[in-house]
DNA sequence: TGGTTTTCAGAAATCGTTTTCATTTTAAAG
DNA sequence: CTTTAAAATGAAAACGATTTCTGAAAACCA
């Protein structure tokens, strides 16, 4: 049996009203009667019952957060920032993977509305309709990570993927060559699409043509990227560099030309995307864009907490800085 | 204001007390009423309140985890793995990083016995007194992931950490030279300590002098294998392997030689532990210990899902296989 | 001193379920 | 048809907190 606040009330020779308020930090308890209830406190070694307090409050202290892929570093670091950024105001974070699946993002979007979560974060690739849809029906406060929502005032916090994209392209244009795509999924992945956006704006701005050719598909993966560069470079001798839009793509993408005598930089500049620790420790070291997502993870914990605290806030969409890092990959 | 069973039960015609019966599939039900009450949860598109049921029923359907290092990519496989079986059961997963402190662990384990989780699972690298203590008077199931507990009876589902690193140094022998190892943080993680003795026993067994400098000590990040690698090499001139206890580590030390013109594996081997995915796509590639996060994941959940459902299991200790995968990074 | 305000404490209602217990309805048996 | 057993339902009490409302005590003021 667990000691309740009924126990802490007769310990205390108190009603159970002046402990709730004690512990709450009311301020209609006097000092020494606070006192006489934190000793019981203490001495019965009480411990509230979130389970009853949710239920009265409507207010559970859960976060859920649905993301695609534990298996990317860089979503990690923000998974981790957000449960630091969320444990300082007492919140606990509940985490689903969707891996993808509109019918698993939904099933959590359930799942978490039984739970009474306080707020979520999203951090799919892919926002669509029917998740929307399905987010506003719950009336949960939510925050987008990954990609910003032109359809919709939700609000969203990720870096500016349309000019990172542009400032990588831009640099592999001063490189003098074309340069190859390695995206994410067709149609999917709003980051991704924004990304391309970027590419696309550049090589018009170029006046290159951007051929079908020199993009391949990934899903953000170290195999997908080692594939993708394979169709790259087998279907387009002239290319001499090659931006991934993950880092891990752009390690896989790096894997490829070794094990097939390209030499990167030399023949091949390679750069990704997120500057994820390992970015650092590949041979040859990978060029990359770093974003913060620890920043991120703090940013978003920030808009979330205002909007379940109903604050006011200004802008709907933030961006998060970035920054051209150039390692040994690109030459 | 939502709707709740009380809604149900008006629109259904039927009793409070007929809804949660159906609704928990009751078979004191007939089957007509269990219908028409199906349809009016339906039409009202109702959705159970969990706090409200957690309160009534003791039972959160949470488990907790306690892990150090989201940056660690082999633990967030295993915690992957975790939450896929563990939805299968309807439970959420509710993750705190401790980062090893242990001042964190206990606030979290505090935190998790408000939220009433219905198991908790370990998976920080130390085992302190403190925490277990707090763990058995928390009386929450537990599973540890990581390391055995000699000192206690907690379940413990793990590598064969002793023999894993036992063939490691077999094959390294066997290679014909000394070695040089990087391990965990000294007397704080119980995966680091057994493989130690592993490394031990071997060096005992072929009656070799294991050399205080041939140890150096890291934190299973990429950054603090660069630095051990230098100073092993540094101090130890006539080494040409190193075992790092972790892949990153792995990839740091490989690193470092390449920085410094030392050819791996023809100069110097390099074997890690975990094979992460990254390992595949390092250059060279990497020899290391094949240890299956995904099988971790099942085993702890089975482990402790038969825990909190009081059913007897017969082992404490659980070992997942293990296999050395020799890659490029060695000899 | 007496009246008024302020401060502090308690009683009881409430949140939305589950579950026990009592009761009604239905089915089975004679 | 009764009688009895079984099946289906409902009423009401819990679970453990918060909060409103009310009252008592203390403090303030003239």
């Amino acid at each position: 049996m667990n000691t309740t606040m009924k126990d802490v009330a007769k310990r205390a020779n108190v009603s159970l009203s002046t402990v709730s308020r004690v512990i709450n930090n009311s301020n209609l308890v006097s000092k020494d009667t606070a006192i006489k209830v934190r000793k019981a406190i203490k001495e019965l070694d009480y411990q509230i019952n979130e389970s009853a307090r949710a239920l009265r409050t409507n207010i559970s202290k859960l976060i859920g957060v649905i993301g695609a892929g534990m298996d990317n570093p860089f979503l990690m670091k923000v998974l981790k920032s957000i449960e630091t950024e969320a444990i300082k105001e007492n919140y606990n974070i509940i985490y689903g993977d969707s891996e993808g699946e509109l019918e698993q993002e939904l099933y959590y979007i359930n799942m978490f509305q039984q739970k009474k979560i306080d707020g979520l974060v999203i951090m799919t690739a892919k926002f669509s309709d029917e998740l929307i849809k399905a987010i506003k029906e719950s009336n949960i406060p939510t925050v987008f990570a990954s990609g910003h929502l032109k359809q919709s005032d939700l609000p969203s916090v990720t870096v500016n993927n349309v000019k990172a994209a542009e400032d990588v392209s831009e640099y592999l244009f001063s490189l003098g060559e074309y340069f190859g795509i390695i995206r994410g999924p067709y149609r999917d992945s709003v980051a991704s699409e924004e990304r391309m956006q970027g590419v696309i704006n550049k090589y018009k701005e170029k006046k290159v043509k951007l051929k079908e050719s020199y993009i391949a598909e990934g899903d953000f993966t170290f195999k997908s990227g080692y594939k993708a560069a394979e169709t790259l470079i087998n279907n387009n001798k002239d290319l001499s560099s090659i931006f991934a839009f993950s880092d891990q793509m752009a390690v896989g993408a790096i894997k490829y030309c070794i094990d097939n005598n390209i030499k990167v930089p030399e023949q091949m500049s390679i750069i990704g995307f997120d500057d994820i620790e390992a970015a650092k420790y590949a041979n040859p070291s990978l060029s990359t864009v770093y974003q913060s997502g620890t920043k991120l993870g703090i940013e978003i914990m920030d808009v979330l907490l205002k909007e379940i605290n109903g604050t006011q806030f200004t802008k709907n969409n933030i961006f998060i800085p970035h920054d051209l890092v150039i390692r040994e990959s690109s030459k």
